[in-house]
RNA sequence: AGGACUAUAGCUCAGUUGGUUAGAGCGCUACCUUGACAUGGUAGAGGUCCCCAGUUCGAAUCUGGGUAGUCCUACCA
């Protein structure tokens, strides 16, 4: 074996080897378990948070499949119609090409080429982190059977009534020319301005003022609101005003939902390009104008003078024209909220348009029962109450998209604008018993993507087909996820599954924590601080990683941000961790909460004991190689208290891990699993085993047995280790288990070790915990005076029980060798002890004397810093104890306890200060 | 505006139903190339558990209020 660890060797191979012979598949079982991989966009990359995700799902798959179920982890991709149609598109634009030049099938040509070109960069990233998907069932949303699937449940709902075609404001993207959900749009807060308005009164007299942020939508007003409470205007209400640069006249209308307080108190309403207005147009009837187009320029509905021009551009020349005329009254600054597309990021306006729905109020009523029911369970339990809240106010789905890249709507038409819908003209037309002579076309817009990841879960199990697969892997077991898509994906896939399969997705939402950067923001493409964590695995140096993150930014202020704050971060470019490092400061970051904030001096860590493990191995491996490990089950072999208690911290190790994974605790699976490893297995366990080992004397019995459970207990905590850590625990597998007599082809199909309880041994513990007591004792002694650790001591013990005495005479080839002593001895009571620097272990006294070596001041400072701690804690006791109220309400064992504690605690102040004295009067 | 979450060592985080001397890793200090590992070993230093009040024999943990931060939902033209 290699001196050091050395991750890239290993890795690509073990992949390459699991995958080609086919371990990732569905092995058989009686029970199964499956996850569905939330589908990445094809022609995106991975980045830290997907990274954590994968890990995460890969760690609960590869733990299933040792456990022997019945394991399928879903592999597959979604098309991301907006984000891929405006990649190829800029693409184009960049050859001074537009889609339009191409038309609908050339384009959509073009896509499929860059999805093949780019769709490998996902499956490239997936198999670097160690997924083990099966590759052989790999889909994509636009698959033929998922198009099918997609298809059949779009009649099916508009047949049921649950999809509906409605000209409605919708939220429009003026750049990318499409409709986009509710949940596509970011609000958030910038300076603008609050424009007030005089629009005069009909007839004289006055005038009323309005205000309002979008000077431009005043072209299509189409009435005043006023409180109908309101003193300032109750004699105005039913009169008309001028609107101004229009030479139409528009009521004046009263409405409770007009604030007094706010402005002037008079409110524009303009139906066709607000939504509360387009609310407020519904109840008093008013007629709808639109005056935009689909660039959101002025449209040919407003007066000529401002057609064609663009809405801001429309913005200024009105706010001019006002003015011209005596009606400007005042400008204000003013906070307020913007919408704007997530994907194109320009400002999006309520726009009038014919568009496709699903009647989602319908579809959440079965979606919350089973959440409440308990089908579904959330964990942690609490995202419960945000997909309640969001289900319960639901708003109905628009679903089309005027988009070319996607599933497009099998919805036909006819010149009188009947709607037909089915699979395909023909069989619209057979349906319907259409004509030759009528002429149809197809809908030209395309379904939302998330309308087809909604049904991934059973689309990818064959569905419509009952196929097998459906039987067997649905519902799944888990769904891992961020919280952010909540109700863009759980939420839409639940409402469709229960529809459509009468069963639930999945029996388990697991939502993780986001992965933030540096200072805390979410990691995201359009932000540019994304990290890919292929390169943390194989580390990058600092310009490739800069021009890495800053590639393809739109806006070059951005760029120079993200260029300063990856210089500052990472000044020296990153290093590389490897995947199993990588992957295992994931899972010790998993814990409930909702920042995942990833810090490089973790893996860093996680590193270091990739190469503690790698080293473990290599000393066993030393030891154990060509030696007689008690492989031959009927020699006999003896355990040493070292071989009795690894092997029964062993069993609590495997209890505590198999806890941890049942309630998503990676963060404690994986500390428990790095506690054992290094601080019991290495630390303690293989120092006790050099003794036996290394004894010219010790007998055959006793070095096979050594070696039986050093080899034994390394080769069950790789298996134990493996779902974190694939990679190292496969390799050194392969070399370790021959010796342990175990064999097969690879460790991912060796079954999980379970607890053995009666394995445990309490009694192996203790003396364990008091012989590491008394070479703490030894160390600490030596460590504050100085004493070099290659000296060799002489130890006398005193005061101890029977219990120490048989402890001392099992133990002491195995103390002589940590705690390096020369010597160790029994004092009875009556012999006068040396003066000697001590240490207590219980009642135990051990005295390191102190001719020669140990500086009197420095054993007087020693003692009075243990006494002060003493003394402060047993004040502490005291107190406690002395309060009556304590004695009478609290638990008899927890009083019982404390007494205890004080006893001992009295006992070796005692004992400190009796030594004190001796020292004192030398 | 409503709601959720978070606040623990210099940094990144654990802390299970209230009962510890509040833990881990990194970083820091001192010593050590002892035959798996200097990517290591041994021994240390380091905390007003955000603040205030309450419940309790006992609060990092439960309740109320506040402060700071993050997020979600809905929004006032």
């Amino acid at each position: 074996m290699e001196k050091t660890f050395q991750p890239a060797d290993i890795e690509t191979r073990w992949y390459q080897e699991w995958e080609s012979k086919g371990y990732f598949a569905p092995q058989g079982g009686d029970e199964a378990y499956s996850i569905m991989i939330p589908p990445p966009n094809v022609t995106g990359s991975l980045h830290m948070g997907h990274g954590f995700q994968e890990a995460i799902m890969d760690a609960l798959i590869r733990y299933h499949r040792m456990a022997g179920y019945n394991t399928l982890w879903q592999v597959g991709t979604d098309h991301a119609g907006i984000a891929t149609q405006m990649v190829v598109e800029r693409q184009l634009e960049a050859k001074g090409i537009s889609r339009h030049d191409l038309g609908r099938e050339e384009f959509i040509k073009k896509v499929w080429e860059w999805k093949e070109e780019s769709g490998g960069t996902i499956t490239r990233q997936l198999r670097r982190l160690g997924s083990s998907l099966d590759w052989s069932r790999e889909r994509f949303t636009m698959d033929e059977g998922l198009s099918n699937a997609v298809q059949e449940v779009f009649i099916r709902l508009y047949k049921e009534g649950l999809i509906y075609r409605g000209k409605r404001l919708v939220n429009w993207d003026p750049v990318l020319h499409t409709a986009i959900s509710d949940l596509e749009v970011i609000s958030e807060e910038e300076q603008g301005h609050l424009w007030h308005f005089d629009y005069p009164l009909v007839g004289g007299e006055g005038h009323l003022t309005v205000a309002t942020t979008r000077p431009e939508t005043m072209l299509g007003d189409s009435a005043v609101a006023v409180h109908p409470e309101d003193e300032r205007y109750a004699h105005l209400i039913g009169r008309m005003v001028e609107l101004p640069l229009t030479g139409r006249e528009i009521p004046i209308i009263a409405d409770d939902y007009v604030d007094k307080e706010f402005g002037t108190g008079c409110v524009k309403i303009t139906p066709a390009h607000d939504f509360n207005d387009y609310e407020m147009g519904k109840r008093h009837g008013l007629p709808l104008l639109n005056i935009l187009d689909d660039n959101a320029a002025i449209g040919s509905d407003a007066p000529e003078a401002y057609f064609g021009m663009d809405r801001f551009e429309a913005r200024e020349k009105i706010v001019a024209d006002l003015d011209a005329l005596g009606l400007l009254n005042k400008i204000d600054d003013h906070t307020l909220k913007v919408p704007r597309g997530d994907r194109s990021g320009v400002v999006i306006e309520p726009y009038l348009t014919d568009q496709w729905y699903v009647d989602a109020r319908e579809l959440a009523k079965p979606a919350i029962a089973a959440v409440e029911n308990g089908d579904i369970q959330f964990v942690p339990k609490q995202w419960e109450n945000t997909y309640f809240a969001w289900m319960r106010d639901i708003q109905d789905w628009c679903i089309s998209r005027q988009l070319w890249w996607g599933h497009r709507i099998p919805a036909w038409y006819d010149d009188d604008g009947h709607i037909y819908v089915g699979e395909s003209e023909k069989a619209v037309r057979a349906e319907h018993k259409l004509a030759d002579t009528i002429s149809l076309s197809q809908d030209n817009d395309v379904l939302d993507t998330w309308f087809s990841s909604a049904l991934w879960t059973f689309s990818t199990l064959g569905w419509p087909e009952e196929t097998e697969d459906l039987k067997i892997f649905h519902p799944s077991s888990v769904l891992v996820t961020g919280f952010d898509i909540i109700f863009f994906w759980v939420a839409r896939m639940i409402m469709m599954t229960l529809h459509f399969r009468k069963e639930v997705p999945f029996d388990t939402v697991y939502v993780h924590g986001l992965v933030r950067d540096a200072e805390g923001q979410k990691m995201s493409k359009s932000k540019g601080n994304v990290l890919d964590p292929i390169d943390l695995i194989d580390g990058i140096e600092l310009e490739p990683l800069v021009s890495k993150r800053t590639a393809g930014m739109m806006q070059p202020k951005l760029a120079a941000k993200i260029e300063k704050a990856t210089r500052k971060q990472f000044p020296d470019g990153i290093a590389a961790y490897g995947t199993d490092a990588l992957r295992f400061t994931y899972f010790s970051l998993a814990s409930t909460g909702r920042d995942v904030q990833f810090d490089i001096g973790r893996i860093e860590g996680y590193k270091n004991f990739c190469n503690k493990i790698w080293n473990a191995a290599r000393y066993v491996m030393m030891n154990c190689d060509g030696e007689d490990c008690g492989q031959d089950e009927s020699l006999p072999f003896d355990r040493s208290l070292a071989d009795r208690w690894i092997v029964s911290r062993l069993q609590e190790i495997e209890s505590d891990v198999a806890r941890c994974v049942a309630s998503y605790r990676f963060d404690l699976a994986s500390q428990a699993l790095y506690e054992f490893i290094w601080n019991e297995y290495c630390d303690w366990y293989l120092e006790l085993s050099k003794p036996v080992l290394w004894d010219d004397n010790a007998s055959p019995e006793a070095k096979r047995g050594t070696r039986r459970t050093l080899i034994r207990v390394l080769e069950t905590w790789l298996r134990l280790l493996h779902p974190l850590m694939p990679f190292i625990t496969e390799e050194i597998w392969q070399t370790v288990a021959p010796l342990a007599g175990k064999s097969g082809p690879t460790i991912m199909l060796q079954p999980y070790p379970v607890a053995d309880d009666s394995a445990v041994d309490s009694a192996a513990n203790a003396d364990i915990e008091w012989l590491k007591g008394v070479i703490v004792g030894v160390r600490n002694i030596r460590g504050e005076m100085n004493i070099p650790p290659g000296k060799e001591l002489t130890v006398l013990m005193k005061n101890g029980g029977e219990e120490d005495q048989r402890r001392l005479t099992q133990n002491a080839p195995f103390l002589r060798k940590l705690a390096k002593l020369d010597e160790v001895t029994w004092l009875d009571t009556t012999e006068e002890a040396p003066v000697a620097a001590t240490a207590l272990v219980g009642d135990l006294e051990i005295l390191v004397p102190m001719a020669g070596l140990i500086d009197t001041e420095a054993e007087l400072a020693r003692l009075a810093k243990e006494t002060e701690k003493l003394e402060k804690d047993l004040k502490r006791l005291q107190g406690k104890l002395g309060n009556s109220s304590f004695i009478d309400k609290a638990p008899a064992e927890v009083v019982e306890k404390e007494r205890d504690k004080m006893q001992a605690q009295e006992q070796a102040l005692q004992k400190l200060k009796e030594q004190e004295q001796r020292i004192r009067n030398i």
